[in-house]
DNA sequence: CTCAATTGGCATCCGTGAGATACTATCTCA
DNA sequence: TGAGATAGTATCTCACGGATGCCAATTGAG
């Protein structure tokens, strides 16, 4: 007889939400344990800093602590908990954002800091996405971004609309980014060669007669010149555009 | 004796962006082929839309199409490029953009279209981000934006980053959309339960001496109000924000 | 017309991963 | 001190991606 599919997901809900705040387990009774959960997924979240995603796997992960895989599963639930769980160890701590110099500028040290850690920790961006911010960390960026909001008369649903917009922006640009620099160090080229290869490719293939605009562009000197290589300017350049965007929705809402 | 992984290499990228692009083959000779690469990811494609991205392996596909698994190799060189070929097909063609009504109806058009994709192809968003668009239809979906914003006056730079930016952003909010709907499928609750569910679990672990501002939010109604239900409004909300960002960019650089 | 080169398709094998079950080891509380 | 609870292990299943090598079919050159 199988229980109620509601009750059963609700406890497996609260199983991991229970993991991922560290709540305390019940009982202190049997065997104590030789391992615990920040144990673990400090221990993948090392292996995956080193070797990527595919290294974080649970029998990689056993290996590296001594133990079977099998005993991981007293710890994680399952895979996919497994990055839940390392995904909140990853993001860390909030940044402290100063509230005084205005919302701009606090954005911009969230944005900064946010960017900082996908740079830490690459695989990060490439996590399936996995729903609203649900961990501890995760809660504290978001309220440290409410907190750079705070003074900006927006209301809760534009705030939280802001809150996602930023955050899949930096999370796609560094995804992005990191996708061209393993293509590049994996073929072998040079800082800018792969966008070159790019655009040179793609320039034989773009009929001017079926994609007459994408056909200038590859014809264009975009993806060869240096101005465009560290694509840190695009990602400054997205930025900057959704910051006026923003502030163009604050005055709106001040003076409406 | 290995040849130069970089003629290796060269020679691998062109081979998949020949059979992106549909290129003929050279040689006529020898048993004729009974499958091409068309039949093969078009079931993949429908087997991903049936059953998801898991429903898309090799020996799937191989099965549906009443052959073995290892023919597939024949004519999609790995698992990662099938997914390529497979995002390709699932783009189709661009929307026709009127450029008469401005480009700001037409970005509109531009966008509505492609969140209809990624409704027709939820695994779609879920993808692992492989680099800039390389297949026709991705082309063509470039060059229909830019064309869109030919009056503009924008460069090339800034062309090249509204398209990622827009890009990302439907991109994204597809996914977590799709996130949404899939997590309220599995446990069997009704459309807004969900988010509901996530306000009331986290209103819970939320202290507000840790995270001031995220509690307020969680104690607020907007995860419980009908209001933010129907993720169709924040989903406006930041195409909105976007092109206002836009506009202002438009603008500063015609008087600049 | 024939045969060899060329190409498509299949059987088989391997390594890896996630996960389930059933078992043993160890500790704490009564 | 023993009984129940908990930690860790052994072993199994299933699926996936991929490599190798063989056979079959077909066609073009002589």
């Amino acid at each position: 007889m199988r229980s109620n599919p509601s009750d059963e997901a609700e406890r497996e809900v609260s199983a991991s939400l229970r993991r991922l705040w560290r709540l305390p387990a019940g009982s202190h009774r049997g065997r104590p344990a030789g391992l615990d959960v920040d144990r673990v997924i400090g221990t993948a979240l090392e292996l995956a800093d080193r070797d990527g995603l595919a290294g974080a796997t649970l029998p990689k992960v056993a290996e590296a602590l001594g133990v079977t895989k099998m005993s991981l599963y007293r710890y994680v639930g399952s895979k996919d908990e497994l990055l839940d769980l390392m995904s909140d160890l990853a993001i860390g701590p909030p940044p402290e954002i100063s509230e005084r110099d205005g919302w701009r500028a606090g954005m911009q040290q969230w944005i900064l800091a946010n960017r900082q850690v996908y740079e830490r920790h690459p695989w990060l961006a490439h996590l399936p996405i996995s729903g609203p911010p649900r961990g501890p960390h995760a809660i504290g960026w978001m309220d440290a971004m409410l907190c750079a909001l705070r003074g900006t008369g927006l209301d809760w649903r534009a705030k939280v609309g802001v809150l996602n917009l930023i955050g899949g922006y930096v999370r796609t640009a560094s995804a992005q980014e990191r996708q061209l620099a393993q293509g590049r160090q994996e073929i072998g080229l040079d800082q800018t060669q792969s966008e070159q290869d790019y655009g040179r490719a793609l320039a034989e293939l773009v009929e001017p007669g079926h994609y007459p605009e994408a056909a200038k562009l590859f014809a264009s000197d975009v993806f060869r010149s240096p101005l465009h290589q560290g694509t840190d300017g695009s990602f400054r350049f997205g930025v900057e555009l959704i910051l006026n965007g923003i502030d163009t929705l604050i005055t709106a809402t001040r003076t409406g």
